[in-house]
DNA sequence: TCTATAGTTAAGCAAATGCTTAACCAATCA
DNA sequence: TGATTGGTTAAGCATTTGCTTAACTATAGA
């Protein structure tokens, strides 16, 4: 098990590049052989593998082989932690913009009662 | 202007660091000088520059000097960018699971019927 | 059985990352 | 004015990343 830090290192550091976004948004659409994954791409197919351990890694994808093709999906599960860290994020900033609204309110209404 | 994709690989590359992800954290409760966003680090004022560097770089973090301190603030909004993309793979796998069991359904439709 | 297909491993390399130390500038403050 | 505080730049270095080519294994089909 590993802990809430490392996970989302991994998980923002698998959605950093572009070719593997590219193959997340293809198994969002459903499940792709390797070669498949691997076809838009002009990348040799030992890059494209490191990019899918990548994502596996992080636990953003699945795979099983079965015969000789392995078969890739998307696990959008691990889409969670990422979401919800970023949610996190933007509720503390609305916590605090609604917290300095209300102090200006208040400012504003102790002005008027002295003015 | 960056397109998209520059632009998601910038603002995921910068969350995929611990220590940059607890600057944001830092400053979603509110804006802080640089020496502030140093203190809980055992690192040095360089690095955590070059933190800030990347931060502000893929447009999470805005920064001003006045006299000798700079005065950092998270920008918001350019959570929404990954935010959004999540959100858009998320849909695109349920809009799937919904079209599947939908597929299923007729089948078992179908198969009652001739049963 | 031969051969093409699908994937895998290993080794190597250039560029990017994350850090350091050393040296420095500029605004305060005693 | 001289020292301290807050920040900045430059240079260097170890590690990681993203890719390559070469060599190899295993399954499927003619």
């Amino acid at each position: 098990m590993l802990n809430q830090s490392a996970a989302l290192d991994l998980t923002f550091q698998a959605l950093a590049d572009p070719a593997r976004r590219a193959m997340l948004e293809r198994l969002s659409t459903g499940p792709a052989s390797v070669s498949e994954l691997a076809r838009p791409f002009s990348m040799s197919m030992p890059a494209v593998l490191q990019h899918l351990a990548v994502l596996e890694t992080a636990g953003l994808t699945r795979s099983r082989k079965s015969g000789r093709v392995r078969t890739c999906e998307i696990n959008p599960q691990a889409l969670n932690t990422a979401q919800d860290w970023l949610a996190a994020r933007r509720a503390e900033w609305e916590q605090r913009l609604d917290r300095l609204e209300a102090y200006l309110t208040e400012l504003q209404n102790k002005d008027q009662g002295n003015g």
